[in-house]
DNA sequence: GACAAAACATAGTAAGAAGCTAAGTTTTAG
DNA sequence: CTAAAACTTAGCTTCTTACTATGTTTTGTC
């Protein structure tokens, strides 16, 4: 049930971005050096999160990320499904595998149901979600 | 988030005593072969769930394992905190142990929602519900 | 044009956890 | 007394996670 340092690392680095309220940039090396992160590791797992289309980087000196799109966008679904190997509590769940106890299986419906659930918690919320409810902790 | 084989095996082990109706005994050793689970595995795994309360074994020969509870009263939030290493998403929000950067992290409040959307969907739901459910599959 | 700073990329490695095996001891019905 | 079951501990193997090392490309600045 816990999440990887992965996962935690790479929204660590989607909050800083979210945080930033102008556009200007932000440098991975900073973040992971503020953040005590390996910034060869972080760089892995923003490499991750590319294909999402969330990230907006500009190479070369000056450069650095910022995000794609407003934090109020970006669900932490898709972040999350990215970033952990495996979001669904049992694998029979995810991709096409294929599990031949799937008939025997008592089970499979009550971890079918877990795995909506939290998926939807995941689904509901955005990034901008967490800022905000930082403030009322 | 995939929950390990311990706490999958481990359910399975109890569902199988769960479909008792009767007093009679299951066998450790029978479900292990029937199951397809290394049978001094299923062993270790049994042994975490015995001071929950919910077993009731018989030793010796003829002996073998019933619920102490009616399925009606096991949640399934004891046994999975029983059965995975570490049930909250991330190991701040579990035991006594310390996070320095507590004041500074942003998601921990989403961190502990997510923590609790979890457990309270476990808490809501027990051994009996599984069975149930698995006929409007 | 040289240089520095940043993103981008891949392969390899170390530590730890998960999963399992081996080899017993203890209890009890028959 | 024997067999069958629960009970117990130590160790081992495999896999995943987490991280390091070593680059390459791009681009602003002097």
């Amino acid at each position: 049930m816990k999440f990887s340092t992965r996962t935690r690392y790479g929204l660590r680095f989607l909050l800083r971005l979210a945080q930033q309220s102008d556009t200007s940039l932000v440098q991975l090396g900073q973040v992971a050096q503020e953040e005590n992160i390996s910034s060869g590791y972080l760089e892995q797992i923003v490499r991750a999160l590319k294909p999402l289309g969330i990230l907006y980087a500009v190479r070369g000196s000056g450069g650095g990320y910022r995000l794609a799109r407003p934090a109020t966008q970006i669900n932490l679904e898709e972040v999350f499904a990215r970033l952990e190997s495996e979001i669904s509590p049992v694998s029979c769940l995810s991709g096409g595998k294929h599990c031949h106890r799937q008939d025997a299986c008592i089970s499979r419906h009550f971890w079918h149901e877990l795995d909506e659930h939290v998926r939807s918690f995941l689904r509901a919320r955005t990034l901008q979600d967490i800022l905000d409810s930082e403030k009322d902790d």
